[in-house]
DNA sequence: CATTGACATTCCAATTATTGGAAGGTCTAT
DNA sequence: ATAGACCTTCCAATAATTGGAATGTCAATG
């Protein structure tokens, strides 16, 4: 398996397969007599698993936690929980300085008049309202 | 006034003070005789616009935007409400993102039992789960 | 057999906003 | 004179991804 099926069958693609190579967080995958990177159904399957934590938002650092935790069999599942919750904290965090902002300029929106005319208190709250 | 008490006063350090100059978002300020950048009161509300714009999640391409507005008497109302409500959009577009991926992770960690065993439900989602 | 197109390789760079540091110059005060 | 706080520029790193250039390989076709 070329890194192009790779790519397809994981959902990472070629460039990012690559990419997490060279970090590290997989494996330097094996090269044929030709120099090109040679894909094992299993390595596939760490990359659908990379794909999958990325989706759901983990950052490379803690994925790698988590893979490493994947191939331990003596892993204890609160280690597991434990960098998941670290991250839905993370999540929160985010989301709330991001609702806080939309809800600030949705109130400012709501006040501004978008016509033609220059006032608005979007652009007077940015200049300082006071 | 020099970038240190400029800093101060508008809440923007010195470093990105000088990046956001280097980048042309405000423009360059006037040097002393011993080639130090000189503020005044006018270049700082300019910075804390910046700053504040910042603090809602504006790009620095949006407070372009944002700045361009704000100097132009003859500017529409609507061109400013246009500019912050395509930036409520994304807002809401990311919230939405970490809200699912939040919910995800939370159902999975509610599974979990976060015990000394190795089972858990959370790596087995990432690993595939069918 | 030579060429073409799809694929592979490495390396370097840009993105976005911010931070860090190095090496050096200036100012103020002791 | 020297110390310490400030300023200058330049280069690099961050996190994850994308883009491109230059080059090499493979499979198939004319």
């Amino acid at each position: 398996m070329n890194i192009g099926e790779a790519a397809l069958a994981s959902g990472v693609n070629a460039k990012m397969i690559r990419y997490y190579e060279s970090t590290g967080l997989v494996p330097a995958a094996r090269r044929s007599v030709n120099g090109y990177r040679v894909y094992s159904s299993a390595d596939v399957h760490t990359l659908r698993f990379v794909k999958r934590a990325r989706d759901l938002g983990f950052s490379m650092a803690q994925i790698d936690q988590l893979l490493q935790l994947w191939q331990d069999p003596h892993r204890s599942s609160a280690e597991v929980k434990r960098v998941a919750s670290e991250h839905i904290t993370e999540l929160q965090q985010k989301i709330s300085e991001l609702e806080s902002m939309k809800r600030t300029l949705e109130h400012l929106a709501q006040h501004c008049h978008g016509d033609q005319r220059p006032e608005c208190p979007i652009i007077e709250d940015l200049a300082g309202r006071e």
